[in-house]
DNA sequence: TTAGGAATTCTAACAGCGTTAGGAAGCAGG
DNA sequence: CCTGCTTCCTAACGCTGTTAGAATTCCTAA
């Protein structure tokens, strides 16, 4: 009964399709065009249909979260091509700010209150994790001593994000919130360095 | 003929009474439950009586937005209170993320999507103006020579803007998210100050 | 005092949303 | 053939923002 696998690998397929169209509608029409009905239309299928293949909107968007995560990893650890972890941190917030603004309505979806807030803090862990291990190897190469490595991380990561989505917020470019970024993560590794407590 | 003007007493009355009602329920039971008709059923009005006072949802969202930096505005003015540059710098971090953290449901619409980009950043202008007037004394304080004052602004403005957003994405309690953001700024101003430039 | 016009408010409706129920079509195996 | 299972669609529900039109009230002016 090869006919049981082929249905499932259709099933699979379809699912695919799904995703792919409600990745397409995203990122050309924006978040606001992102319907059941209208993916389910670029799909040639009725609208009921979707929900064969996802539980609710949530768990399609979901997926996209997932994916673009995804691509924003890809882009961080192009980023770990640098020689020198100094230069490798200020890439790793460049890629992060260039991704923002290079899939603007994915990363609004990411960032979102689409999604709830543990969820989109799991999606987010693997991109998490490669900065933390940057933020292990640079307190190493620079023999400090980070009281909690977690929270450096997210004052970096904190700090990153808050540049690109202001420099998705339109005022500033792009390129710019990347020198921003690059800016401020420089100053707050070198506040480290020079090891002033606070207060 | 002092019924007109008792007629547009009652008019900006009920005006304010609207928005007062739609801030109750957004504080209260969250962006989700923001609806047109849940706001004039609290005001005891029928939905459409709503849009004799604001032409549409956005437009009256747009007022919660403009009270909420209205707030956030005092608070970060109360920060000013603090004695000797440095420490007025952190207590402004201290002050947004703690905004951020007691009223989070207006925070998320003041920065969410549901109004244009342009609008919020109007909406921001005046909290933003206490930032950059206090990042002049601190560039005089210590004689330092910001190159672009716009754009140290916007560093710090995105880092705490960062630190409070991904305070309230519930991990990491808000006294945490106050103490990163002071310890960002710290940092940032301590790169400016040793004035190492970008690479 | 009364007629008329303006302001106010309501009900009903429209189009769209996410989502579900029920039935029609096609395909599998006995 | 025919029974069961999967797949798919139409129709509908309740919700959203928003608008049209009628009804009511209130003020003004003759």
């Amino acid at each position: 009964m090869p006919s049981s696998q082929r249905r499932a690998r259709e099933r699979a397929s379809t699912r695919d399709r799904i995703i792919e169209a409600a990745l397409h509608v995203l990122e050309n029409d924006g978040s606001a065009a992102l319907t059941i009905r209208r993916i389910a239309t670029d799909v040639e299928y009725s609208a009921p249909v979707v929900y064969q293949h996802f539980a609710n909107k949530e768990a399609l968007v979901l997926e996209l979260v997932a994916y673009g995560h995804g691509l924003l990893l890809a882009e961080l650890q192009e980023a770990l091509g640098e020689s020198g972890i100094d230069q490798r941190m200020l890439r790793i917030a460049a890629g992060y700010v260039r991704f923002a603004g290079a899939h603007p309505h994915l990363y609004e979806v990411m960032n979102g209150t689409a999604v709830p807030a543990d969820e989109r803090r799991r999606a987010a862990e693997p991109a998490v994790d490669v900065l933390k291990d940057q933020l292990i190897t640079w307190s190493q190469a620079h023999d400090v001593m980070l009281t909690d490595l977690d929270e450096a991380c997210e004052i970096i990561w904190g700090t990153v994000y808050g540049l690109a989505s202001l420099g998705g917020l339109g005022t500033i470019g792009n390129e710019r919130a990347q020198r921003l970024a690059e800016q401020a993560v420089h100053a707050i590794l070198l506040g480290w360095r020079t090891g002033t407590p606070l207060r």
